[in-house]
DNA sequence: TTGCTCCTCACGTCACGTGAGGTGGC
DNA sequence: TTGCTCCTCACGTCACGTGAGGTGGC
């Protein structure tokens, strides 16, 4: 017969512990004195006792192992392996986010020391929802063509809305088909969010296109504040992050007018705040 | 502008934590409504939020990165670069820990399925303070023998240890030398343990040994009830939970006699309970 | 009498989710 | 007027550590 303390000793478990285990109902002292409420413990429960710490170092939770040891003090088999099966796949998930994490960090660290100094662009992962667009799509033949796409495909569409009785919302969405960072031949298509209803009217087609945006589960994101010209540099941070993080562009880049419109009464506005998403995915094992 | 609604979308946060980042004065809204209450949020603050988000994702806490943010928008290098690194550090190790439970949880799941039900015996891995012992040393020329010797070595470890003028403590710890399981020359110690002090005191070497057990950092340890004769299931348990986690034994099984005595009057205790500990250490990489 | 151990009660941890109960704007 | 959004306050999470304040046994 033991007192708390050697008991703890004995077990290396800390004193609180026996006596929240006592309080769960996990694991009651073989004997508790009336008058001073001591808890004597018999050596029976130090078998007990290892029971939970050895199932508590597997990571289950005292719940799950008062399930377990519950009445009768033989392990029922089948909830064990169920039990463990579970914490098996928690685990693996576990560990797989971790080992990502980690890979962040250090590519955030080696990036720190070969430029000297952090990236001025904060990149998140997040997921897209779908939206309703209405959109203009051509080719613009160079980079340098694309602002002045950009401006008269967005101010056609805005007259054809107009025509049709739609309400543009916001944002604007530019969406850029080219999988890859390209300087020609662009595949632009210039949208605009509508209420989500516009989609269930139909619309003559050969004035623009209209659909639903769809939801994309994992996009790299970032938020740029800037003239569009310096856009180059964020749009090549975003896809450096993500052969970085070991995944592959899943769509059509997406970049988002926050501030408005790009274009007013024929100016650019100086100094857009700007959200580029890349959708994206993680390469799957044995790909290219 | 945004209402907290749209801006919790926007940067794909929960309204909650908009306001909790707001009372921890990691982001304050651009504005707030005098008489509602109602916080409105800028562009500007979404560049920040991406931050945060990004921050976390990396699993620094919002202390660190409120410690980060602080004043200035600019991230101090220096600072980052050292929570970076000391969160790859953690990671590293809960990675190393996460891969070690797995390995665990997988072990005990193909224990089952070998056997069709859990082992009797709990394992767990925990640490051994040093302790006082005097005792005797032998080679028992066979394992059946084991138990002759074990008797007859406490009986003459008490002798003279009653000549001496020490007092024998609880409890006895029967270690044995040889690394390996074997069953003929087992190289076996049986000591009892006493009071600190006896150490610091001399005495007669050739009566017996008198000395510190050393502490051990980890070693795996099992409670087993029943008579002696059964103890080799249990050790070979021991011996390859051991083997199987990638460990090495590190030192001397220890046997201790938890409920007292081996022997009393001659006779063997029917069931004791001991704890069998042995002292193991993770095989190093490279290792053979 | 002095330490030592034991007792109960309760707060803090961390980043959230989820209510209750109530109020402004279309 | 009816939904919708927003507000504050507060509890719950999980396995602990760490006190405060007090009492028994040698």
């Amino acid at each position: 017969v033991f007192k708390i303390g050697d008991f703890s000793k004995l077990g290396q478990v800390s004193v609180r512990m026996l006596r929240h285990y006592d309080q769960l109902g996990l694991l009651k002292p073989g004997q508790v004195d009336r008058w001073t409420g001591y808890r004597y413990y018999t050596l029976e429960q130090l078998a007990r006792l290892n029971r939970i710490v050895a199932l508590n170092g597997l990571g289950l939770t005292l719940q799950q192992i008062a399930d377990l040891l519950d009445q009768n003090d033989a392990l029922p088999v089948d909830r064990l392996r169920g039990m463990l099966t579970m914490r098996r796949v928690a685990l693996e998930q576990e560990l797989q986010e971790k080992a990502l994490q980690l890979a962040s960090v250090e590519a955030r660290l080696r990036q720190i020391e070969l430029e000297g100094k952090p990236s001025p662009y904060e990149i998140v992962v997040k997921s897209l929802e779908p939206v309703a667009v209405a959109s203009l799509r051509q080719v613009a033949p160079t980079i340098s063509a694309v602002g002045y796409y950009c401006e008269h495909l967005y101010q056609s569409l805005y007259e054809r809305l107009d025509e049709a009785g739609i309400t543009p919302l916001s944002p604007e969405i530019t969406l850029y088909h080219s999988q890859e960072y390209r300087e020609i031949d662009l595949d632009m298509e210039t949208a605009v969010v509508v209420e989500p209803g516009a989609l269930r009217r139909g619309w003559p087609e050969d004035q623009f296109n209209l659909y639903e945006l769809p939801a994309v589960e994992t996009a790299a994101s970032l938020i740029y504040e800037g003239p569009f010209e310096g856009l180059e540099q964020p749009v090549l941070a975003l896809l450096g992050w993500i052969a970085e993080c070991g995944r592959v562009p899943a769509g059509p880049l997406r970049e988002l007018h926050l501030s408005g419109r790009a274009h007013e009464n024929g100016q650019p506005q100086a100094n857009p705040v700007i959200e580029l998403q890349a959708p994206a995915r993680m390469v799957e094992e044995g790909e290219a």
